[in-house]
DNA sequence: AGTGTCTATATCGTAACCCGATATAGTGAA
DNA sequence: TTCACTATATCGGGTTACGATATAGACACT
């Protein structure tokens, strides 16, 4: 396990987290993510935006297209009702695998 | 991300924190961490194996057959100096790795 | 006009990981 | 001899993450 080895997985409960507070779009969430974990996550394209369009499928995110004045147009993205959802049960499911890992690698928490 | 994916990249983790308690051999293993974690987590064979031939292509853990009179030999798996570095080091990268994901989330700690 | 940097999205190929399926085999009970 | 449990091992396939690469707009500097 190298730290991008036990990221894998966690990219869906990051993601649906960030934009349960605010809508962003990908480039945006991207740098929210770098800062927010102090540089220890970083999420790059070949990560991100497959991410995104995965979730879409799965229609927990929606997205919409803006133009902006400062670059290249921007693809917003906004949880759904269904997005919420699995967002709740993957928290818990985090909760539940954080426990675990705790009580058998013998950290009470981080 | 399932169970199973957050789960991906902590074997090495949790197969190094239960070697540091005591040497086990592969079947004792996967019982101990299924009744550690209440049925949670659940390393099949398929996992188990691979993972700890790659533990000891690594120098992490060493191993050694015995005969049993209940069943088929036993293959113990002894964890090494090396490998309790390497394991030091990976449970401050899960230590690590909990603050940041928690602070994301917004859990305290499981 | 040309170069470089930052912003911004997207896809491809590869490596790594997990697991179901499968194989092999010893013990003991029905 | 059939079944269940114990025990190790490998292979194939699906999924995930990421580096590389492509495209393109805005802006600063020369």
């Amino acid at each position: 396990m190298s730290k991008t080895e036990l990221v894998k997985g966690s990219t869906e409960v990051i993601i649906l987290s960030l934009l349960s507070e605010q809508v962003m779009y990908g480039y945006e969430l991207a740098q929210k993510i770098e800062n927010e974990s102090e540089g220890f996550l970083r999420f790059r394209e070949g990560t991100l935006y497959p991410a995104l369009k995965k979730l879409e499928t799965q229609g927990f995110v929606e997205s919409y297209w803006r133009n902006s004045t400062e670059g290249p147009r921007r693809k917003y993205y906004k949880i759904t009702n269904t997005g919420k959802k699995a967002l709740s049960g993957l928290i818990n499911e985090w909760t539940a695998f954080q426990r675990v890992m705790n009580k058998i690698v013998g950290v009470s928490h981080g």
